[in-house]
DNA sequence: ACGAGTCGGTAACCATGGTTACCAAAAAGC
DNA sequence: GCTTTTTGGTAACCATGGTTACCGACTCGT
């Protein structure tokens, strides 16, 4: 088990657990590894689901059907990505996509069960484990949460000022250096570029803010705020 | 602790676990019940966070400030509904949310420690526990997941098709009945619902669907397709 | 069966923002 | 230094879909 011990130890499922205890761990959770070739399908969309899966080797794809025919990449997974743990635990433990090999790879297979499942012999860490597995699900959520939250605004303004006010509050200052470049901020605000660059040029108009590039001043808080209020 | 039990044993957090299992359970958990008056604050935004509350009598409100001051009610929580279930484990606890009373009211605050923890008297139902919470957080998060899907399509009619072949799928009818009426399903789409009908009515022009009211034939599947393929 | 209320379809109007294209400024390469 | 590439601002054009309003068709209560 040392060696895969070794692989995986950087899977933020075991995060905060030595490697020692890692490798006596992976005794309790019996973990199956299977070897894949290029082009191999690892998980069927809609097919039951009992394991979480963990690449050791090689990489994958998770990929969506488009509704349509056509197959799209949703992520690429290299190791040690964990996949299936979203679905592992849920009412309806069906595989919500297909994972295909995009190389030769391999892939260790944890039951879901022998997660939450008491281990025998009692590790000591196996509450770390189930900590470490909640802390995982709840990110992804909070991070969900948050894109919804985006998503549901309306107009351009209200991205912008609810993106910028975010910065505001985390750094604390009125005058900061955006985190991102104005593609990756469009891109994150689900909005093309050019019209990014309109609706932050018309609040620099009306002197809501100021800028260049990616140093931003935030002038009129309560202006601002005031493009919320109207919905 | 019997009369606790009672009042929390509907929870979806001790779902599968006796009436009997869930009072001997609570002197594990050691719970900690609090009262509060009308209007005062269970929780509030941006503090720490390391417990979550189950709310065993009267209501209260999760709200948000909208970036402006306003405040906004978002769910309305009553016995014996749970919240602070996502952040608790996260790796930012902290209060997303400011809970206030809606009404005197009573709540029972668990460690997230006690959770994962291992009790020390081997509660059998233990485990139970802990598939629950990782149930409702990883099927929280698929259903933030379905939303973002929807709200990344672009126009109406990618979602319409996207909806209707999704129903489609399910219940492998290509005439069915819609479970959503237009103003419900307008909502659920993100869309108003004149454009919704309008879409529709477009669709049904071009033979892709026919309808009246609720019920939906799906005449044109390659063409349904076709209208996500272009993106 | 009749009137009130609800639900869904439709149309005209118009604001918002995507598209495309072009240019200037900054950055990177040589 | 200069050229090349990347990044960001701007403008014109136009499709999409939100808004409003209205009307007909169902539903329900009496």
């Amino acid at each position: 088990m040392e060696h895969l011990a070794e692989k995986v130890d950087q899977c933020s499922l075991f995060r905060d657990i030595s490697r020692a205890e890692l490798a006596a761990m992976l005794h309790c959770l019996q973990p199956v590894v299977r070897k894949y070739h290029k082009d191999e399908l690892l998980t069927v969309e809609g097919e039951p689901l009992s394991a979480l899966g963990i690449v050791v080797a090689g990489n994958a794809a998770v990929t969506k059907e488009s509704v349509a025919g056509s197959r799209l990449i949703m992520t690429l997974l290299e190791r040690p990505m964990m996949f299936g743990e979203m679905a592992a635990f849920s009412d309806t433990p069906i595989w919500p996509a297909t994972v295909v090999a995009q190389s030769d790879c391999e892939v260790l297979f944890i039951q879901a069960q022998s997660i939450v499942g008491q281990c025998q012999k009692h590790c000591a860490y196996h509450q770390q484990l189930i900590y470490n597995m909640l802390s995982i699900v709840t990110n992804r959520a909070l991070v969900l949460n948050r894109k919804v939250e985006f998503l549901l605004l309306k107009s351009v303004r209200e991205k912008v000022v609810v993106y910028l006010l975010e910065q505001y509050r985390q750094t604390g200052k009125e005058m900061f250096v955006l985190p991102l470049d104005r593609n990756e901020m469009a891109d994150f605000l689900n909005v093309t570029r050019p019209a990014l660059s309109r609706e932050m040029g018309r609040m620099r108009d009306e002197g809501l803010i100021d800028y260049h590039r990616a140093s931003i001043k935030i002038l009129d808080v309560e202006g601002m705020r005031r493009a919320l209020e109207g919905e």
